[in-house]
DNA sequence: AGCACGCCGACT
DNA sequence: GTCGGCGTGCTC
């Protein structure tokens, strides 16, 4: 009788799964994790299929499985979600599958964990350090020695003397759980009527289970949190496990807490910074079940729940959830798909949702839950407009007279002043006064930052980064540049001259030397131990500031500039966010917005408080204009180290498009950004009309393509968010 | 993703 | 004359 064989998907970059031969004895299912050869190495793999008819021309080149693992084998539902996710992103099976198998190298057994607990007599000398460890040790309960030797303030060499003398006896604890079960019963919030009308909504998604859509949204402020953290009370009752996306783990430390208030425990988490170790127990109790609640970033989508009840995903419009290096995808779109094939509920949580989201909720297609009003008596902040035109800071400064009024009297009453821009570094660009020469990046099509903090200009694109010449590279003159522009490095400069006697702090990316640094100065702020907070977007999210409530946006139209199709929806959500931060504990909250362009939509939209508003007239404006999501995007960019290497393939592609009447091929062109890391790009878009297999069309169109040879890069991106 | 194989600069 | 730089290509 032949060997039998099956196809396992190996995590690499490969669309195709492999064939192995199963040996004698071994039973495998799909699904089941496998180790095999693979090239010179071993790889964890994932039996994929079974294979009745092998290819006889893979006779001589198959190989045995090395060894079945004894790990509950990924469920069709995780197996399903990642052929769709490849299909649909056009990535490689096995990349998507990476994602799944992110778990860290080995999964054995963890690491013993060596404890000690009560077993003989007293010893014969006592010591006070020794009374504090027996008077813990008094239960007869186990500890942990490293644990123990903390709660008792002793040094661990006290433990191993009382355990060498016999006092107690040292054992092997169990593996510490993840986290610990969080109690659905713990501390019920006391709820408004209307928060309880929407909570008992979002409960009655999940008692009646089953797939199904739903938009909680909100204005900041109205509690949306505390409310579906009653949906996901209600998964733990049921024993099943909830998952709740945010868009960056990093900066969710007060999340944490919140969640602790509400269910005795925080819960387990999952994000790229996990360590190995807690990588693999985390992976390991989710697939066993011993986990109920994970919060994670956007790869959590790719867990392998033993039973996944529930989906919330935070902050649902946040640019975060799209992954844009490597496999391409989107964290909500892609939850929303997970949610339907698993065949559970979804709650899509924002105080601005994207178009996309809101058009559904219009529609019908997701239900809708709306919480109108911020909690207590707390008002949302009034917002005004200031003209830059008419009412400008003097040259070379950028806090107009009226906002510098607003932050000192804010000061004088001991509140908080939150100064938004987002734009890293001290300027922007750096020209010489005497030719115009602008320093600019040697491997990219971008202007060099000024980066006083660091004494160096940087690229933004690559990282590149050199000192200040010391002249002009062009005219040769000394001493001739001037900075251009605002960046937070500036204002904090600016700020520092306006009021010498507060405390300032500037939040930047850059600036951040680890999370753990980056809670730190949160929660400083939150303590009231600065005056002013200079920031990028980094303090949008969902900081909770009690004492701030005036928010300055230096610069409204900045994200208006460029051509992107999605300019006016980010900048309105991202505005109505970081003025959100204002007036959330006591005080009235204001926000100032410093524009050139008062007349604007979405700025009138966001002095009105209109959020309707804004988005009846952006939704007419996609659909007339025949954009997402009344139509389907796909971008192709093609780059090479060669500009015009980049531009032949580019139009031989163009060529090659297969003809379908309703999609438009346009470009190429040369992309907004035409050079990053010194490689010339070229970018071709496709629109076709929603309901279109767009996908599939792609995977023909590439097939169909010339062949790709150097070190030409081809990047497919369906559905971009990002036009650059 | 690894890890090999394969062609051009500074040294035991 | 080699050791090794990382560019391209394959892994059942």
């Amino acid at each position: 009788m032949a060997q039998r064989v099956v196809d396992v998907l190996v995590p690499v970059a490969l669309d195709q799964a492999y064939s192995y031969r199963v040996p004698a004895g071994v039973e495998l299912a799909p699904g089941d994790l496998v180790t095999v050869p693979l090239g010179a190495r071993l790889a964890t793999g994932v039996t994929w299929a079974e294979n009745r008819r092998p290819n006889p021309r893979l006779d001589n080149r198959m190989r045995d499985i090395e060894a079945k693992l004894d790990i509950p084998p990924l469920k069709p539902e995780l197996r399903n979600f990642i052929d769709w996710v490849s299909a649909y992103t056009l990535s490689p099976r096995g990349s998507v599958l990476r994602m799944a198998l992110r778990m860290g190298e080995h999964l054995g057994p963890a690491r013993e964990r060596v404890g000690v607990r009560l077993a003989g007599a007293a010893p014969k000398r006592m010591t006070p350090a020794r009374e504090r460890v027996l008077a813990l040790l008094a239960d007869g309960l186990a500890r942990g020695k490293r644990d123990l030797a903390e709660e008792a303030a002793v040094s661990p060499g006290v433990v191993d003397g009382l355990v060498d003398e016999g006092t107690l006896e040292s054992l092997v604890l169990p593996p510490e759980p993840v986290a610990r079960a969080p109690d659905p019963d713990f501390c019920r919030p006391g709820f408004t009527a209307v928060q309880r009308e929407a909570a008992d909504a979002l409960c009655a998604t999940v008692v009646a289970g089953g797939y199904g859509v739903t938009l909680l949204d909100g204005v900041t402020g109205a509690g949306k949190t505390q409310v579906y953290f009653e949906a996901v009370g209600e998964i733990i009752r049921r024993g099943k496990q909830a998952l709740v996306l945010v868009p960056e783990i990093a900066l969710t430390s007060q999340f944490l807490d919140r969640f602790a208030q509400r269910f005795g425990v925080r819960p387990a988490e999952w994000h790229s910074q996990l360590s190995q170790r807690l990588r693999a127990r985390t992976w390991g109790a989710v697939a066993g079940g011993g986990v109920s609640v994970i919060v994670g970033a956007r790869s959590a989508l790719f867990l392998p729940y033993a039973e996944l009840g529930l989906i919330i995903v935070d902050e649902e419009h946040d640019p975060a959830y799209k992954q844009e290096d490597g496999a391409r995808y989107h964290a909500r779109d892609m939850a929303v798909v997970r949610a339907r094939g698993a065949d559970i509920p979804i709650v899509l949580v924002a105080a601005t949702p994207s178009v996309e989201t809101e058009v559904n909720a219009r529609r019908g297609r997701y239900a809708r839950v709306h919480l109108a009003e911020r909690f207590g008596s707390r008002q949302l902040p009034g917002i005004e407009a200031i003209d830059l035109r008419a009412e400008g800071p003097p040259r070379g400064r950028f806090i107009a007279p009226r906002l510098a009024q607003a932050v000192s009297t804010a000061l004088e009453r001991g509140e908080q002043a939150l100064l938004f821009l987002n734009r890293r570094g001290y300027a922007p660009l750096t020209l010489c006064r005497r030719c115009g020469f602008r320093l600019a990046c040697p491997n990219c099509d971008a202007w060099l930052v000024d980066h006083r903090f660091r004494r160096r200009l940087v690229c933004h694109h690559c990282g590149f980064s050199m000192p200040r010449p010391p002249q002009c590279p062009h005219c040769q003159a000394a001493d001739s540049f001037v900075a251009v522009g605002p960046g937070v490095e500036r204002l904090e400069q600016e700020a520092a001259e306006l009021f010498p006697a507060s405390r300032i702090l500037v939040l930047s990316s850059d600036l951040v030397e680890s999370v753990e640094r980056l809670r730190e100065e949160l929660d400083d702020v939150a303590n009231g131990r600065f005056d002013i907070i200079i920031g990028t977007q980094l303090v949008a999210k969902g900081h909770h500031f009690p004492k701030l409530n005036l928010v300055g946006v230096i610069d409204a139209d900045l994200g208006l500039a460029n051509g992107d199709p999605r300019a006016a929806e980010r900048t309105f959500q991202l505005l109505h966010q970081v003025i959100g931060r204002a007036g959330r504990e006591e005080g009235i909250g204001i926000g100032y917005l410093q524009t050139h362009q008062p007349e604007h939509p979405v700025l009138r939209a966001l002095v009105a408080a209109d959020r309707d508003a804004f988005y009846t007239n952006e939704i007419e404006l996609r659909e007339k204009t025949n954009y997402p999501p009344f139509a389907r995007l796909a971008s192709l960019v093609v780059s090479a180290g060669e500009r015009p290497v980049a531009e032949m393939f580019a139009r031989r592609l163009a060529a090659a498009a297969p003809r379908a009447e309703e999609v438009r091929v346009l470009g190429p062109a040369e992309a907004p950004l035409a050079v990053v890391r010194g490689r010339h790009r070229f970018r071709l878009l496709v629109k076709a009309p929603r309901a279109f297999d767009l996908s599939a069309y792609l995977r023909r169109w590439i097939a169909a393509a010339p062949k790709r040879k150097g070190n030409l890069r081809l990047e497919v991106d369906v559905d971009p968010q990002s036009f650059l």
